[in-house]
DNA sequence: TTGTTAATTGTTATAATATAACATTAAATA
DNA sequence: TATTTAATGTTATATTATAACAATTAACAA
């Protein structure tokens, strides 16, 4: 999905969640784009579902904050992968073939059909480990 | 950690989650245990992040829900897995070495200092997919 | 083009989830 | 016992998310 397909709404707001480049909430992005006309949680929950949905955001659900998908080449808002430094906060989105291959194999071996996964890894980032 | 060690309000809700063995919400919870005389949210958020933190309960996150740990044999608060049926909403926890290990060396290959992962899986557990 | 349907938007209110703050009590331990 | 740490009780409030419904716009077939 391309992002002229965007109605008025989803673009404005992941617009703004590109811009932020880091994992951000509903309420302040509502508070960001009231400038834009949108006034009220809906408007700002409605795209984000949407958003989530066509895979150009990812929410983190440890944070309930969203993000927009770094990974070009995946399609896989299905799958999804994060490593989140406790101390510094900084979340980034982990795209490695491997590791949502292995995921995917592994699920569907133990019975059950996949649909999608969500991977959060916490911990201290190369920055953070060094100080 | 054993269940002795833990206080009043820790047990009554660890009871409590172990007992409805599905993952329950905080305000579910609240409403069952105030016959026990746990009036007020602070109460059953305090016991509940002490449970999470010994590795007696894990939270579910894209629920928002709590449910006792199975693995007996996991001291790993920090590891945890889940299954999560989209139709019947059966969430069963995973308890697969192959796959802890896995998560954690692809982790530390990273650069990342583990501390913990989450992962959840979603999709069709067995007996949904055969409907 | 026009009627029909589906998607999106605007709006108000409220539900659901979680924490702040502070006084009190109980438990651990030096 | 004195001290300090953990747990509790309580009220209020912050934060996250959805219900409900009216109005508007976009998509599309007749
Ligand atoms: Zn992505
Ligand atoms: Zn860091
Ligand atoms: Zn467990
Ligand atoms: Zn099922």
């Amino acid at each position: 999905m391309q992002k002229e397909t965007l109605s008025k709404n989803q673009k404005i707001i992941l617009d703004y969640i590109e811009k932020v480049n880091e994992p951000i909430k509903a309420y302040s992005i509502l508070h960001n784009v009231q400038k834009k006309g949108i006034k009220a949680p809906p408007q700002v929950y409605r795209a984000l579902d949407k958003l989530v949905e066509i895979g150009k955001i990812h929410k983190i659900e440890s944070k309930n904050a969203f993000v927009a998908c770094k990974n070009s080449n995946c399609q896989i808002s299905k799958a999804t992968a994060f490593s989140i430094c406790e101390s510094c906060e900084e979340v980034s989105e982990i795209s490695d073939h491997k590791l949502s291959k292995y995921l995917k194999t592994f699920q569907e071996k133990a019975g059950m059909k996949f649909n999608k996964y969500n991977l959060e890894f916490f911990g201290l980032c190369k920055k953070c480990s060094i100080k």
